[in-house]
Order: structure tokens, then sequence, then C-alpha cells
RNA sequence: GUGAGCGUAGCCUAGUGGUUUAAGGCGCCAGGUUGUGGCCCUGGAGAUCGUGGGUUCAAAUCCCACCGUUCACCCCA
């Protein structure tokens, strides 16, 4: 073999189609429910559109970053992550002077480049809501509660919600600067990686797993008491409209979000026996985004979810999806005089909407029959020498083991006919 | 980028130094008389045992390197 899918790719094979079909009509659903409207941004975008919003200090940027020039020296990279390049259409196209907010949806490619493993790819899916245009906390329970219906509506227990506020860019600051005076008290004791964490990205000093950090940062000043008045109320609100909607959630005053554009809600979302693969449903809210993008102050919310961790949770969770039942016609025949007579009855037929699987080659009936039985073929038709010369064909249902011979037109009759639906 | 496990036909697996010209199951193809599937029976195709080097009289089997893959860390959906 001289060429594999590239590492972190992957195939989605027929047999996969039924999952992602699902999800994807799912997620269409709930978007139409609540007056989202779908959006398709390019696969690539400028790569300074990323580089900014998500901003350095973040891996995401800092290495996992599919870059390339074009041939016109145009630095460019592969959709890294859904928020900016809608943000950018935003802008682009002038949505401010829609009526506000603007509620969108995505579904689409994103890539890293990382090590692959289990729930991470160098290409992954997601699907994500955005609200651009309006600060109300309503929204930001509603993106949570889109986020939440989405998941059970596919047949997901979620586990939890975990919420947490970090400020505005009034407050924000005053507490990582607390965080930092904290941290360094124990620099002796830190992890390397927090070494690093303290001074380029000292937010996530928090959610370090090493022991020793976890000390730490159990003794760490908390962002609830560092928050304005502003972004005290904003949060209070959101967690009032949550428990009026009756959507259980976790107050985590660590979570903190790997991308830098994020301002006061953050969330997560975890469903059964996944933890180890991650959060299925990652967002929050961004209101300089825009603004960083050249635009007016605007705020927003958002999340994103990833269609490869939730697939992979509905196949551990033995999900069942619901499958609609297809008849299939398989389309046999015997010489070169009845191929002609095949093709052109198996066309007539799809003309007619009947879906029809033609047989190639030149194998004996018995190895068609083989491969419509094989291929689930509801029912066989046969054309042979005498079928020829007659201008009929054999019908035969493939369940019943019932067959006759009939004219053309009958065939087609008795195919798009309700009578011979038998699933 | 770091660490660990694994790499035998399309898939699953046996074989762990010498009756191996590498075995079995699934799948695939063909046949079991004249134009008919699913079960059964028979036969067939399909593997440079991941790649390269080394140890040995002898290697799929031991050692090293590389590649791939899986899982974990980092980070994230």
């Amino acid at each position: 073999m001289l060429y594999k899918a590239p590492r972190g790719t992957s195939d989605i094979l027929p047999q996969e189609q039924p999952w992602w079909k699902y999800v994807q009509e799912e997620a269409t659903r709930i978007c139409l429910l609540y007056g989202y409207q779908r959006l398709n941004t390019p696969i690539f975008e400028d790569s300074g559109l990323f580089a900014r919003t998500v901003a350095g200090g973040t891996d995401i940027v800092d290495k996992e970053m599919y870059v390339f020039h074009d041939r016109g020296g145009q630095k460019l990279a592969l959709r890294a992550e859904g928020t900016a390049p809608v943000c950018r259409a935003y802008l682009e196209h002038g949505m401010f002077n829609l009526p506000q907010p603007v509620r969108l949806y995505y579904i689409g490619p994103t890539f890293r480049y990382e090590r692959p493993q289990a729930g991470r790819y160098r290409q992954h899916h997601q699907f994500g809501c955005e609200v651009v245009g309006d600060s109300d906390p309503t929204l930001d329970a509603e993106v949570i509660d889109i986020a939440r219906s989405f998941l059970l509506s596919l047949g997901l227990p979620v586990l939890s919600i975990l919420l947490n506020s970090i400020g505005c860019r009034l407050c924000q600051p005053t507490y990582v600067e607390a965080l930092k005076r904290h941290y360094s008290n124990y620099s002796d004791r830190l992890c390397p990686d927090c070494e690093v964490r303290l001074v380029r990205n000292p937010l996530r000093l928090l959610d370090c797993k090493e022991s020793s950090c976890q000390e730490v940062a159990e003794t760490s000043p908390r962002i609830s008491d560092y928050l304005c008045p502003d972004c005290q109320n904003h949060f209070q609100a959101v967690q009032q409209y949550l428990e009026a909607l009756a959507i259980p959630f976790e107050m985590d005053y660590r979570l903190v979000r790997g991308l830098d554009y994020y301002t006061r809600t953050v969330f997560e979302i975890q469903t059964q026996g996944e933890e180890r693969q991650g959060a299925l449903v990652g967002g929050g809210r961004y209101d300089n985004l825009i603004e960083q993008l050249g635009g007016k102050p605007t705020p927003a919310v958002g999340f994103a979810s990833g269609i490869e961790r939730i697939i992979s949770s509905l196949k551990s969770q033995q999900a069942d999806i619901p499958h609609k039942p297809r008849r299939t016609t398989f389309m046999a025949f015997m010489g070169t005089e009845a191929r002609i007579a095949a093709m052109k009855l198996a066309s007539q037929l799809r003309s007619a909407g009947i879906p029809v699987i033609a047989a190639s080659g030149d194998r004996s009936l018995k190895s068609q029959l083989r491969q419509a039985n094989s291929l689930g073929a509801d029912y066989a038709i046969i054309i042979g020498e005498r079928e020829v010369t007659t201008g009929s064909a054999v019908l035969r249902d493939m369940v019943s083991n019932k067959q006759e011979t009939l004219t053309l037109s009958e065939v087609a009759a008795a195919l798009s006919g309700p009578t011979t639906a038998n699933n």
C-alpha cells in the first residue's frame, strides 16, 4: 500500500454514516428549534484570524495550527476552531445590521496538529452555536440549554455541566495578579509545566493535575472573590436562569478554558464514562473577540462540541440510532442482449424514483442473486434471453421467495405501488 | 514535544528460535449439471510475518533502529 490516511485523520466509512447523519440531523433540528441559522465558513482562513483571537500562549496557536503559504504568498491556516471564523463572517457580511442578537450554528471539520489519542484527532468535526450581539445572561443560559438538549435528545446521559466565570478585562487582571502572587510563594513546588504557565498563562495553573500543584491550587485565591459588580451580577443571573430552566450545573471555580478570548461565563459538559477523553461540549462568552477583529465592541456567547467524541460516547452508551429501512432492488441479467435491456429498465425505474443496484460483470445468475442477497435487496429483477424476446422481466421477492414474470411497465408499477412495500 | 504498549492475508486470531513449503475462523471468488440467493458441502485466491540492520548453522519467534498504530502527558471538541 502506497498511501494511508494522514496521521490523526480517518475515513468515515459507509457503515459509520448513519451515526454521522443522526448526530448532524439532531444538531440541525435542535438549532432550528431555537432559531439558529446555519453558517458555513471556509476550511482555511488567514492565519492571523486565529493567531490574533485565540492568541499566543495557547497551544492551539503556538504549536497546533496547520499553517501554509499559498502560491500568492498568503499565510493561511486550516480552521483551528469555529468561533473566530463565525465572528469574521459576522463582520464581513455586516450582520451587525441585522436585528441583534444574531444566532448562528455550524458543523464542519477542524484541524489541529497534535498527537492523536482517544477523542482527539488532527482532523475532527465540530458542531457549534454562537449568539452574537447581546450580552444578556439569558443567552448564556440559552446556549447551555441548547448544548444540553442536544446531548439529551441524542440519548446521552448528561453527567455534569461545569460552570465558572473568569471575569472581564476589568476584573480578570486583578485576579491574575493575585494568582501569580500566590503561586510565586510556592514556585519550588510547581511542576515544570506550571512554571511555564505562571508566566504565560496563569489561569491554566488551576487545572494542573500534578498533586503538588493541586495543593497549591487548593489554597489559591478564587476568581469569584475578584469579579467586578457587573460580572458578578451577570454570573448570578446566568445561574438563576439555569435554575429556572431546571438545568443542573456544578460550580467549578477552577474551570478555565484554553482559548484566550473567553470572558465571564465558561462551561463544559461531560457525559457518563467519557471523562477520559475530555469534554463533549465546551464554550463560553467572548465579549472582546469581535472588537479584536476590528468591529465595534460586540458581546457574544457560544459553544462547540466534538462530533467524534459524541459518536464514540453514543456507542459506548450502546445507544440505538433510528434507521429508516430502505427498499432496494437488484437488477440481474444473463447475456449481452439482456444486459442492455436490464440497463434500460434500471434507468427507467430510477427515473420513477425506485432505487436499483445493477449487476456488473459476467457472473452466473446464482452469483448475482447471492450478491443481491448480501446487499440486502428486497427484490431482484431477472432478465435473460426469454425475457428479452418477450419484452418482460422476472420480479422476484427476495423475502417471500415468490416471483412472477411481468411486462416492463408492470414491474415499474409493482415496485412503486404501495402493495409491494414490505417495510 | 515526552512516556508506555502493540505491529502475522480485507478483518479477528494461532504460532514465541528448527517437521512453517506460516495455520484457523470471518469475509471474498467459484462450483455442488440445464436461468435463481440466504443454510450446508467442496475448492480457490489472498501474507515479502510493519521496514531495515544485527545475533545464530537456523528468526514471524532474540537484539537495535526507524516507521506506523494505540493509550497517556501537554492541550483541547
